[in-house]
DNA sequence: GATCTAAGTTAGGCAGTCCTAACTTACGAT
DNA sequence: ATCGTAAGTTAGGACTGCCTAACTTAGATC
């Protein structure tokens, strides 16, 4: 159709390495290249495939690496990185939004479609529950160009007591924890004002719809916030 | 949860095992055994590929296989090929009745999910649309169970001119076809009346809604019709 | 600077699925 | 009965992606 641009339509990449994108990318957020065995863990796979893996990616010119030292994403990898991104976003949407799933059941079933839906599917998707900016738990969703912003959101692990948040995000990669924070009602929108919180890494006690809540400092670092202005007004712009 | 019955949880098979127990099941309708060759055309691979997954199909005890004779499938291959099936024509109909697809092209999208989807998601798609009884082609959907029967319906090819039949399935599998057919207006549900045939698998002359229409035997071969009482009444039960 | 350790890599395997080329078998025609 | 052909199979190879075991490297520690 439209001439000229992209070398290939990116050729089809096989799930598994669709997989390695979206963990390299998950972990290059942070500024640092993503470390081999930090894929490993989070692919759960052993590190020696990771770095198998790595030559191969290298030679798609998805990732440069350099050894002992790493992986980035190339422009292309992270265009491929983000399309995935994307899809997993939307059918985990759709699912809660037009199917009734529960938030803490669509990981898994996001993470086998996204390998098999077609770019037409998604975006029938999205339009069908409304272009809808997040997923259920607050990740932004790439558009269907490949932009994504991610707003700067801080761990609600960090605040000081007395400071009231809005919660925007919770990471989806384990369903107890997510049907645990539902129970709370920890569910991105909500408000929450930290009570106090213990020294040393203690537990963190919240306020929750008027109901008093304590969450332990390693949940409390999944849950990322923006600071909500004190009281009543709501914040400026 | 419930104990005893089957050995294994029919254990994950890969999507390409699945695709041949699809093919053996459909090629079996005929009550032949599935032949090699016959199965490498449907599934678009060559032959020797297809004696290699003979042998592991037969070890996983989902076919039996007589050496140059052909291949059966054995209940659970038989049970196997059933939830495919049903995940396929779930899919196709989900596609076309919620996210506003063509039925020509719900197959390809369909051949991909049916590997990935969940059992739940099948499901839940299923009763978000009515429980359709098939899919947009007219091919029946089996049941959560796994039951299906398959009406007799004989080729629109076969009758004599001056029938009436009405069309209640097409093939699915060519997407240029379904497009030529849709326009003609050849779709499940359709009266069609066959107003001359000539000798020798020649053309066929229809009437559809009232417009002079014309087929040719190959076409017409793959449209399943069933017999319609002469004129106006309509068909006792 | 030598050494220890954690991180990373290479070597060698295996399973699954496909291919082409060459061989074997079944079976209808002579 | 023989033979030719179409159907089917075996042999050998490639590729992806995973594994374990053994080795190498980077970088911090003394």
């Amino acid at each position: 159709m439209s001439a000229g641009r992209a070398p290939k339509v990116t050729a089809e990449l096989t799930g598994p390495v669709e997989d390695y994108l979206k963990a390299i990318y998950e972990l290059e957020r942070s500024g640092e290249p993503a470390e081999t065995n930090a894929i490993a863990r989070l692919l759960e796979i052993a590190p020696a495939s990771v770095s198998g893996m790595m030559r191969r990616l290298a030679e798609l010119r998805l990732i440069t690496h350099e050894r002992y030292r790493g992986a980035r994403l190339t422009p292309g990898g992270r265009r491929a990185a983000l399309k995935t991104l994307r899809r997993h976003r939307v059918i985990e949407a759709y699912l809660t939004s037009a199917l009734g799933y529960s938030w803490d059941l669509v990981h898994d079933e996001a993470e086998r479609l996204e390998h098999a839906a077609s770019d037409e599917l998604i975006d029938r998707m999205a339009e069908a529950i409304g272009e809808p900016a997040t997923d259920p738990h607050g990740a932004p969703i790439p558009t269907r160009e490949g932009r994504l912003d991610e707003p700067a959101l801080v761990p609600l692990a960090s605040l000081e007591p007395g400071r009231t948040a809005r919660v925007e995000r919770v990471s989806d990669r384990n369903a107890d924890r997510l049907r645990y924070l539902a129970e709370l009602g920890i569910v991105p929108g909500v408000d929450v004002r930290v009570v106090a919180r213990e020294p040393f890494e203690g537990p963190i006690a919240l306020e929750v719809h008027n109901a008093k809540r304590t969450v332990g400092p390693g949940l409390a670092s999944q849950i990322l916030v923006t600071l909500v202005a004190a009281k009543r007004p709501r914040p400026p712009r």
